[in-house]
RNA sequence: GGCAGCGUAGCUCAGUGGUAGAGCAGGGGAAUCAUAAUCCCUUGGUCGGGUGUUCAAAUCACCCCGCUGCUACCA
């Protein structure tokens, strides 16, 4: 089916701890990841789109037995929130993981017998069996180094983060990641796109070049796990079994071609939050070295949101759902808020104040604006039917233009995860059609010259396709409903429309216009 | 402490050697097709401070002040 000449893409986003509810942050990486895909579809690629749930370790093991329930049932029904965010956010995945399942445990064993026979690059074996100690702290599913802990109020110790430690010491299977310093700095020296944005990268980079120590990927203190193939006393350690989900549900070990590993992998796009940038960057890909499978082209990490100025936590109570998002400014408001507010891999603050600010000024007076005005003018004077142009001016062909392009402009930002970017380009083109729409001023052109109105009307019609089509990636629900209002067949919605292709016909009738973006008014 | 980075208009930021920019906010005017939305014009910055290199520095170098990230297995 899929010729070599479609091009494919495969974005992940990190499978979601289920010991948490669903937040803003989750709900924002995997938004990029939708709006990421969705772009692609349009653009005619090959699409997958993969997130999910990340269920094993002792954490959830412990939350399970707090709530007196199995692990099992502990983790269906948290991963049951982060399937119905999906839904919430109008999320378009081509699949959705959980790392409990059969065929993640599969992928995971046969990725760990592919390390275990390998060969590390300096001629030992790359997992072999030791022993770990350590101080340990369950709630944080972290070992400290005894130089960071504090001492705790009964003579106990405590992790920075206020966890009590305990010394624990275990048999365990490392992977000889020592031996895999000098590969990883060549990888980000010839793939500089790798990491991104460029300061992980730095940060990556140094860290690697500090010296790498062996990682311990295996247990023996709690079962909550994959078992380790040919010993089953041990489970993976959770990272392992968590990163492998990326192939997992591509079917790996199955390989062949015409497989959906053969076709997807590697992927293209791995979104990660910061703090999980190493395990991407560093270990994954020294894991799939060993394993000898083809690396990821690119793993992006974005920044954290604060609430109106502080930093979100559950002490604080200022943690936001994103259903409370939706409930309060719309689904595809907040889509857009959160593309558009802060430039992607930074942090950023999130306010009600400023979430009505650009609520209300581009989808309010911008885009839904234009569009009523456009279309109540056509409605009303060119017979409720898209009007018949004549000969395009200078002015006209600038316009059209600059709409039919975008696509062509904003790819390369895109691909940069600029989201922000490709905003403000097509926000750009807005500005230009109301520019345009009251120099041209249709609504007195009625009066004096009916067929330069028709022409006017005609190409801001035009000027709406086209950004109907662009910005569906970000808004797919509402955009569907102009494109509904412009009569745009549903065939000729993709990016190939863009331009003469997909050219609106005059004489076809248009439905009465209604209102995309309702003005917020705050209550006083 | 070490390494990396940031500090530009009220706010969020773009700009890496050649007469200071955008969006939002503020001010004035126009228009009235439209969700009182829109358009045009405009106020506003000694580009954190200092020294230096240069014909020329927000842009390069050094110092100082302030802030942030990373420094091993936490979205």
């Amino acid at each position: 089916m899929s010729g070599n000449s479609t091009q494919k893409f495969f974005v992940t986003t990190p499978i979601y701890y289920v010991n948490d509810q669903p937040h803003i942050g989750h709900a924002y990486t995997t938004l990029a990841a939708d709006v990421t895909a969705r772009f692609h579809r349009l653009a005619g690629r090959d699409v997958f789109f993969l997130t999910g749930t990340d269920e094993h370790g002792q954490k959830v093991a412990q939350s399970a037995a707090a709530a007196g329930i199995t692990p099992q049932q502990f983790t269906d029904n948290v991963s049951q929130n982060f399937r119905d965010l999906t839904k919430l956010l109008n999320f378009s995945n081509d699949d959705f993981i959980r790392t409990t399942e059969p065929r993640n445990i599969a992928a995971a064993q046969a990725l760990w017998q592919a390390m275990a026979k390998a060969v590390s690059p300096d001629g030992q074996p790359a997992i072999y069996l030791g022993s770990y100690s350590g101080w340990y702290a369950v709630r944080d599913e972290a070992f400290y180094d005894e130089a960071e802990l504090n001492d705790g109020p009964d003579g106990g110790k405590l992790a920075p983060s206020g966890a009590p430690v305990a010394w624990v010491e275990e048999p365990s299977y490392f992977f000889r990641l020592s031996a895999y310093g000098d590969a990883l700095l060549a990888l980000y020296e010839a793939e500089p796109d790798l990491v991104a944005p460029s300061s992980r990268r730095n940060e990556i980079k140094s860290f690697v070049k500090g010296g790498l120590r062996d990682l311990s990927i295996s247990r023996t203190s709690f079962s909550w796990g994959v078992p380790v193939p040919g010993d089953e006393k041990h489970v993976m350690y959770v990272w392992l079994d968590a990163l492998v989900n990326y192939i997992a549900a591509l079917g790996f070990p199955e390989k062949g071609e015409g497989s959906p590993y053969d076709r997807f992998w590697p992927a293209d796009l791995h979104l990660v939050g910061k703090d999980i940038v190493r395990f991407h960057t560093v270990y994954w890909p020294a894991f799939l070295m060993a394993a000898n499978l083809p690396l990821p082209q690119r793993v992006f990490a974005h920044g954290w949101w604060t609430i109106e100025g502080q930093k979100m936590s559950k002490s604080l109570g200022n943690v936001i759902a994103p259903s409370q998002l939706v409930e309060t400014y719309g689904l595809d408001q907040t889509r857009h808020l959160l593309m558009a507010e802060v430039p992607f891999g930074n942090d950023g603050d999130f306010s009600h104040k400023s979430a009505i600010r650009r609520i209300n000024a581009d989808l309010a007076n911008g885009i839904g604006n234009l569009a009523q005005r456009t279309l109540t003018l056509i409605q009303k004077n060119c017979e409720a039917a898209v009007p018949e142009p004549g000969q395009f001016a200078d002015q006209d062909k600038i316009l059209l233009d600059a709409a039919y392009s975008l696509y062509r402009n904003v790819e390369a930002d895109l691909r940069l995860q600029s989201f922000h970017e490709v905003l403000r380009a097509i926000w750009s083109v807005i500005a230009g059609a109301d520019s345009y729409i009251d120099r041209n001023a249709p609504w007195a052109l009625k009066k004096t010259d009916i067929a330069r109105m028709g022409t006017v009307l005609y190409v801001l019609a035009e000027t709406l396709r086209a950004l109907g089509i662009v910005l569906q990636p970000f808004m797919p629900e509402t955009m569907a409903r102009l494109l509904d209002q412009l009569a745009v067949p549903a065939d000729k919605r993709d990016f190939a429309a863009l331009g003469e292709a997909g050219s609106l016909v005059p004489g076809t009738a248009l439905p009465p216009p209604q209102g995309l973006f309702p003005r917020i008014v705050e209550a006083e």
